[in-house]
DNA sequence: ACCTGAACACCGTTCAAGT
DNA sequence: ACCTGAACACCGTTCAAGT
């Protein structure tokens, strides 16, 4: 049953990345409560004890966490333009560099929440900022433009945060209950049941069938459009 | 030192009530890590093991603690308004209500990232949604589009996220090696530094001074000058 | 009916001891 | 130099026992 890990990966020293790595994969796999120094040490063939030599403790792993999901957000957008042509539209461009960004967070659903118990993402996220920038400097914005710009996609980008609208619709439901749920919501909620009942006459015909990912490019799309206006009329503000 | 609590208090029994503004008391004095089973009990005058009595345990507890601000958040905003006059601008009235939510949240700055760890936020939000899907339906919103609205404002309402973009500045930096950092950004990461160096040309005259607020009203003035837009040009998305 | 005390499993952390 | 074992304080949770 104690299978020993092969000599080769036995001996390969720990260090403060592989440490990491490994907490990353234990987070993805039982989430960041699962993520426990003795958990991580298990994951490694070692006692938890002796991650202590690589990280100062638990704080320092969990912004460790943080810090290397966001270094994979900035390795992600290396093959993204960093600036655009004279005349070019620049929204597709940042929009790219925002999807590719939510991608990566994605594949760490534990991510944005731990993100937001911290209070600074430190340092890494700085390429990332440093490339939309670039992006929007190039386009003609202004300073205070950019500075504005920057806490309103990297906050959407980085901190995003999905279904906070839900009310715990149950993921199989029964088509009747469903229908009993949206006439109930109606009688003393006329408003959310109108929208709720439009979004059962779609194609699917279930309910609660909110499509993240579309409301995500819906809501970037209206600030990207935004930006865009207040660049062209040199709106500071 | 054993101080009693007075006959009237030890005698008011306790409840699931009494239990979660009890927490989120904890919570605001010292953060979310501080809510204990036996921390709450204390602040009770009673064993941590009592409240298992009522709540299920640590997290109906902390879900608590979520619909207890969420319910905060909605009570708030009663006294705004729920719809608008035909004809008049419904975004100084969703943008109130938007602000309205934002001073109660600030109020409990743990609330948001908890909020994000909980995948959903329960039924308690039902009653602000309402409030601004009336508002949004009566300036003459599209089903869609006020389907939109709820996820772009709701996320940015309760979800919203302070900070992501900050470097750490120090809080109280010497001048001489701030402008010493933003020389070095300058050097690998001339946009940023740009972005920096205007920063620090204001009257203030510090480093990372970001005004929060500022910056979540510019994005939201963004967001709600894009939905009248989509509003006004009659497109569902 | 409601709370307490003791107990157990698990976690973060320290440190002397191993190799 | 790097890891292990034992130990300690603290936490979530259970449950029999108190009042």
């Amino acid at each position: 049953m104690t299978q020993p890990a092969t000599a080769t990966t036995r001996r390969t020293p720990l260090s403060r990345d592989r440490v990491l790595r490994a907490a990353v994969d234990v987070a993805d796999a039982h989430g960041v409560d699962g993520v426990t120094m003795r958990s991580v040490g298990e994951s490694l063939g070692v006692e938890g004890m002796a991650l202590y030599r690589h990280v100062a403790g638990k704080d320092e792993l969990l912004d460790g966490l943080v810090s290397t999901v966001l270094e994979e957000v900035t390795a992600a957008a290396t093959d993204l333009p960093t600036s655009v042509d004279h005349g070019e539209d620049w929204r597709p461009v940042a929009r790219a560099l925002m999807l590719r960004a939510r991608e990566v967070l994605l594949q760490h659903p534990w991510a944005p929440a731990l993100i937001a118990t911290r209070g600074t993402t430190g340092g890494v996220t700085l390429p990332w900022y440093e490339q939309l920038c670039g992006i929007l400097f190039s386009a003609g914005f202004s300073d205070d433009l950019v500075h504005h710009a920057l806490h309103a996609l990297g906050s959407r980008a980085l901190g995003f945060s999905t279904e906070l609208f839900a009310a715990d619709s149950p993921a199989e439901e029964d088509p009747a209950t469903a229908v009993e749920r949206v006439r109930e919501l109606t009688a003393t909620m006329p408003n959310i049941g109108r929208v709720v009942a439009s979004m059962t006459h779609d194609a699917t015909g279930t309910l609660g069938g909110c499509d993240d990912q579309a409301e995500f490019e819906f809501g970037l799309d209206v600030v990207l459009d935004g930006l865009e206006a207040r660049r062209a009329s040199g709106a500071g503000a």
